[in-house]
DNA sequence: AATCACATTGTAACCGTTTGCAGTTATGCA
DNA sequence: TGCATAACTGCAAACGGTTACAATGTGATT
């Protein structure tokens, strides 16, 4: 027995005002008596009337959603971001559709596609790599998208993110200082803009400034997890590092314990920094001093940013740039 | 200067047919001539026309956009959860609205709303607790309703879970076989359903069987984070316990942590089973033994399920168990 | 009492598809 | 060749709202 959906209609019948006018009321529009309100309002509530969205939607071209990319909800790092982002948007009455793209290519292209057709309006866009595939979806599409903690230096869309350069520069540094001559630098993979153009560049910078030679073999690329990072424990090894910087706090933790495991001791043998704070980063023993990064806040922010695109209205930075910090924990000395 | 939008007409006037025909093509009906389909299928790349799914789903009641209220996609215990329904939506063609629920009561309800109003074509639901509140919108609704490692042992939704019960029963019997007269059980809030009706009774039974009286201070309620757990420790040494068994691995981190501060040597001095296996289980030193849960797996068989449902198929079974496990790790002996 | 501005309400044209039904054309078979 | 049947295709009515625009009612003003 299928319910019966009662409409906007029934609604105006019941009412005995025009559905023009259920509809004022449904919208809070100030030109309805308040007589008339009431009495709406207790029909509404009478039959239990819920507008539909759809139709919503299709009337006024506005669907009140907006798309999400993620790379992987699985993701600390992501979900948060995800978390900061829905937070805002419920704030402002904005549901989420939330697409996994596993940074492949071809998935981020379909995702978007089923956002567009959906009618977002707007999207935030995660992930390391964006490649021309991508940024035509993105110059084809009529709502505006926002990247967060993800960053491209060829298109110009707007985004929040922080200076993953000077973080990651800074963190190198402070290795360097403790008189480390072969800092490792752990990161993901280098095909992923965000590596290769920022974080590395930070880290080579450091490099420079210090005097010390760039060294190919000490740039070890993960895939961003646990079991990776424990793999590349040897490898760090093999490339005679004393210290690492590691992009990543899952990988950190893998590359911190298969060290531990493989009786290296942390900070007396080797010292670490890591970059999100993430929980997992004061989970481990010894736990990890880290880079701090306002995860949350990036993705509130974009999102924050997203509701003002949505409304026309004019951005003061474009690219927003947030502060980031660093702890200084059990696995430096 | 907005993007012209086109549509289905302007298919249908450039490829010199109605738009029923190009309805059909777009859709995939096989009523169309093979000579029409490509000649329409030319024309749509052309015009690079995509379908706008919210005139679609007006017309056609279905939106083949799934609801997914999750307590917090913060927890990794629920994101991968979220990652199975997402998975399997995706392969059936499925987008996802996600809506943090916070557990709370008030955002719970809105978010059901909302997600009605949108007119999803069903519904997976992730929470603890499930009130009468929640009941009544879950009858009112005119979708599937699914869920996904949450019980209620009051109204018969469909529901994927294992068998909490036995899990917890087992591994602390498990403990007690060790020799522990006093294991704790450390929870979520008792408040919680499923913490309740289903988990404090496995641990009971367990004692039950071992004729081990049951002591209330050996319950402690932390709130699921590595903060609470951590917290915990002092507790349980107060009430004297020699083992634990923990249901939710941060929480199980922090107890762990909390307890080697402390001095306490885990195992030597305290055993600890923890209850997901999630990757934190693997992360601390020592690593936890675990409870297994098919997480993933529980979110992929619910969506699953649901679109049974929503393809009004018959359900073999209306309340799955999945099979769970026990992994031994170094926080046992 | 006539007039005017403003507050309120109703009318009806979309929004972009899907889909039942009817019409048209092609095919198979006696 | 004639006709029933099947394969295509088009027509037009929904789907459930929003929103210009028109219509009406109201009290104030002169």
């Amino acid at each position: 027995m299928e319910k019966q959906t009662i409409t906007i209609y029934d609604v105006a019948r019941e009412a005995k005002v025009s559905m023009a006018t259920v509809s004022r009321v449904v919208n809070g529009n100030a030109n309805v008596k308040q007589e008339t309100k009431e009495k709406v309002e207790a029909v509404i509530e009478r039959l239990g009337y819920r507008p539909n969205a759809v139709a919503r939607g299709l009337a006024s071209r506005r669907t009140t959603t907006i798309g999400v990319v993620i790379p992987d909800v699985t993701d600390h790092y992501f979900a948060e971001l995800a978390r900061g982002i829905d937070d805002v948007a419920a704030m402002y009455h904005y549901q989420i559709i939330l697409a996994n793209s596993d940074e492949s290519d071809t998935k981020e292209l379909q995702v978007l596609e089923n956002l567009l057709s959906k009618q977002v309006d707007g999207i935030v866009f995660m992930g390391n790599l964006i490649d021309d595939g991508i940024r035509k979806e993105f110059a084809r599409a009529d709502v505006p998208i926002v990247l967060a903690g993800s960053v491209d230096h060829v298109s110009e869309q707007p985004s929040v993110n922080i200076d993953y350069t000077t973080a990651i520069g800074e963190a190198t540094t402070k290795l360097l200082k403790n008189g480390h001559k072969r800092v490792a630098f752990v990161t993901g993979s280098l095909d992923h803009g965000i590596n290769r153009e920022f974080k590395l560049k930070g880290y080579m910078n450091a490099l420079a400034v210090a005097g010390v030679d760039y060294d190919e073999s000490l740039v070890l690329q993960g895939d961003y997890d646990y079991q990776s990072g424990y793999q590349i424990a040897a490898l760090v090894q093999d490339a005679k590092a004393t210290a690492a910087v590691v992009v990543n706090d899952e990988m950190a933790a893998g590359l911190l314990n298969g060290l531990t495991d493989a009786g290296v001791n942390v900070p007396d043998d080797f010292e670490l920094i890591t970059n999100n704070n993430s929980k997992i980063a004061v989970m481990t023993r010894p736990q990890m001093s880290s880079i701090t990064q306002p995860i949350y806040d990036l993705g509130a922010v974009a999102m924050r940013m997203l509701t003002k695109l949505m409304n026309h209205e004019e951005l003061a930075v474009k690219n927003i740039i947030l502060p980031h910090g660093y702890i200084d924990r059990d696995s430096t000395k």
